[in-house]
DNA sequence: GTCAAAGTCTGGTCTATACCAGTTTGGCTT
DNA sequence: AAGCCAAACTGGTATAGACCAGACTTTGAC
């Protein structure tokens, strides 16, 4: 416990959500009731609010109000698994909505598989929901000769990696990430339904097929509470 | 551009920061100071520093003011690499200091590494700076029969992972990693210079022999903006 | 029954001000 | 010249109040 008084405010509610009762629905009182009940006022009470948002115990939706996190996700870029089956692994229910669907060059996308600026790439945009929680915003871009139809697919229901395995093919064979934390720009912000700035988490990969020709990039941005990213690894130099 | 006036002096900023002449010596003016400026209270301005902050583009230092971040350290936490390598690789300058050497249970150590909950571990406690500022606080907690006087050595100048390849013939070959997003606790805070709840990323790491036996435990709490993860992947299914 | 308008709830933004607590500085003492 | 101490400066915490904007609920007209 600490001297500041939004610090023990902290602690307390803390343990408030760590308890047995919680607050009911996972949702918790509005801002001016616990500003009212602490006996504080509401700036410092969202400074409390705000410094469990950072410990990923709490999240708002956008003016509709705080609410529990659920634990996080478990996640390993580095494998293929389709979202859908390792999210339903956890126990957790998956949804997915096609947001956009185009084909354009994408200079972030040419640079990052070493293709000229100018060439064109299928691209989806996808929201990807955990328990009905929007948690993923995130862009594909695909090399057209790679797979020729791809936008003729059901991106939904289907893993894009299994489709490229099946209807191609491809072995996903060399791949390159990045990963860094971000605030969530207006875009994804509004996508998933949050205030923009919005602590995120970004993951950017670079995938290239057996005979290292270039396959997709993509980028992928989550709410920093919502995910854990974890890697398994043999023999590596 | 937007509606709220903190973003609008957000982007203001932002374009401040990347023009060519950014701040003298890569510090902020006082927020009273820029407060005036913009004819705004130091709360309105605190929040669009709050944003910057959450950019990864400034860093406060408690109770001294605002700095302009430095890129972000490539980081690959699958590889052996020392610490002093990497950052000197990539054109900065790397300090390391011990804070604290133990031989201790440590409980979630032992957990990570299959082993019971009571057995000792070499402890070593360290702060590692990127061109003379504290980004990273660990620990790393070692089998004891694996390299049994390790704390006799020098471990700021050597790489740990170098000494048990030399000294004990060790052979890294399995790794579990686990990375999430975190609010960094008052410990971590104090030894990296910023105030509790500041954002920070958390990667832990269980790390076993050839002969699968387990090796060692750590524990890595860096600052948000200071890293950005990279990681190469040859042929994982 | 449907649906649109009005009202009410929520968090989001903002002003103005005050005092606290470490850091840094600069002048004074020795 | 070295060391110490006080003042000045920094961000950190807090109060009290106001209004805005989007989400939700209720009401009432059709």
């Amino acid at each position: 416990m600490s001297d500041a008084y939004y610090l023990r405010l902290t602690d307390h509610l803390r343990e408030l959500l760590s308890g047995p009762e919680a607050f009911e629905e996972g949702r918790l009182p509005a801002e001016r009731t616990l500003a009212e009940r602490f006996r504080t006022t509401r700036v410092t009470l969202r400074q409390a609010l705000a410094q469990l948002e950072g410990e990923g115990l709490i999240h708002r939706s956008n003016r509709r109000g705080w609410f529990v996190s659920p634990a996080r996700l478990d996640y390993d870029p580095t494998r293929d698994a389709g979202f859908n089956d390792y999210v339903r692994a956890q126990g957790r229910r998956p949804r997915t909505e096609v947001l956009h669907t185009d084909t354009r060059p994408h200079r972030p996308a040419a640079e990052a598989l070493g293709l000229p600026v100018d060439c064109s790439f299928h691209h989806i945009r996808r929201r990807r929901f955990v328990d009905d929680r929007a948690v993923l915003a995130e862009s594909l871009w695909v090399v057209p000769a790679r797979a020729p139809d791809l936008l003729q697919g059901d991106f939904a229901a289907n893993s894009l990696w299994g489709e490229l395995r099946s209807r191609w093919g491809l072995t996903l064979a060399h791949r390159s990430l990045r990963l860094y934390s971000e605030a969530l720009a207006e875009r994804e912000a509004a996508e998933l339904g949050v205030a923009p700035g919005t602590a995120g988490l970004s993951v950017r990969r670079a995938i290239f097929d057996a005979q290292r020709r270039p396959v997709e990039y993509d980028e992928e941005h989550w709410l920093h509470d919502a995910l854990c990213i974890t890697v398994e690894l043999e023999n590596k130099a």
